[in-house]
DNA sequence: TAGATTGTTAATCGATTAACAATC
DNA sequence: TAGATTGTTAATCGATTAACAATC
């Protein structure tokens, strides 16, 4: 296998990533010990020598004719996803979509633990959300501080988004994970992730135009 | 210009198209008539040849020096996006999420209408969450037949995910937008559009370690 | 006019897909 | 052994970026 730089994992790669790991364990969970990427891809939905160039990634070897070892696969894509050590993650905007986040259990398979919430609504501090505790903006500083914040996640009407990136980033917070409607501007060592579902109505809705068209 | 059908829009170039839009919109109110590649791209982090080659699928043609006529340029990327005319939706699973998306104004904006929530839950039946009235499963038939229903969105927990799928499909619906953290199995002529969040995740992660090994 | 911007063709880059020898 | 599957190199495909003449 030629030397591959961990870094440079294509981004259309990184993304496939959580659904072999999440297959992988559905099929650990069976007692298998050796998959082929001929199966994976079988069952995903993908050819066979895409999955074989995602697995280059993880700088295992399989087996001719018998695949690779399904345990040691899964521990390498868990390492490159982050998913063997938590990152801990502070959400603003406890509304609607800030408490379907609280309350989704499967980040904490992903390696993100939501710790607590925010919001300016003064009747929400001090209430739980999925057993997180809400607290006001000014908290933000002494949050991060106690708990290694390492990511923001931004659920805030998109006129506050702004705002509470940009408290975040004066609390020493270099990673946002944004699902308000804005485009933030923010230091060039911050990491912005935007969730844009804009973008993707787009595409589903060019999708069903040419599905009809056939 | 060359001749490129309409069709056949990457879809890169399509995720762009919202912001185009909005960023565009934006400058309309401000009374702006023209605007050049170069101010688009320089406001939203492009390079303006890229811009140009985005707008290249609107068929319509800028005055060098000058740029392109706003109005008609917001008007052809309305039309590209489909914003221009409602779909209807439906949406499965009125807990947070389902709450979160009936309640975004937004979506009305880009050309989507959710007109009803579904809910195995009986007591959120015939309750409203942003005036939307929630109804049994079973109803989904009637609600397909008098309100020309193309969309079937799944927010449920990722178990009743393909149950839900499945009753969009025997019900008509042919285009999926799916929330919930399967894959799922449908007919070849459904469309299927993921909204896969550990994919984000997984794209953060690894920007977060970049950025810390400069 | 001068120069900014468009329209278009070509070059580059990166991901996907194909081909095939090596191997268990 | 036969044949399925891997590892690796090459071909293809599509999007991005560069280059530059045309033009207002």
């Amino acid at each position: 296998m030629t030397q591959i730089d961990r870094q440079s994992i294509p981004v259309p790669t990184l993304r496939r990533m959580p659904a072999y790991c999440n297959y992988l364990k559905s099929l650990s969970v069976k007692g298998i010990v050796y998959v082929s990427t001929t199966a994976v891809a079988n069952d995903l939905n993908l050819i066979p020598i895409q999955v074989r160039k995602d697995f280059e990634y993880t700088r295992l070897s399989g087996k001719p004719k018998i695949g690779y070892n399904l345990e040691l696969l899964i521990e390498a894509i868990e390492y490159i996803l982050g998913w063997n050590k938590m990152s801990n993650a502070v959400i603003a905007g406890v509304g609607n979509l800030g408490k379907a986040l609280l309350s989704y259990q499967g980040f904490k398979n992903y390696g993100l633990d939501i710790i607590a919430g925010i919001d300016q609504d003064k009747k929400k501090h001090g209430k739980e959300v999925a057993g997180r505790k809400v607290y006001p903006p000014e908290q933000i500083g002494v949050l991060v501080k106690e708990n290694k914040i390492g990511i923001g996640i931004i659920t805030v009407p998109a006129e506050s988004a702004q705002l509470m990136a940009d408290l975040f980033v004066k609390n020493g917070i270099t990673a946002l994970w944004n699902f308000a409607p804005v485009r933030l501007n923010v230091p060039a060592d911050v990491v912005v992730q935007n969730e844009n579902l804009a973008s993707s109505l787009a595409v589903l809705s060019q999708r069903i135009k040419q599905q009809k068209e056939k």
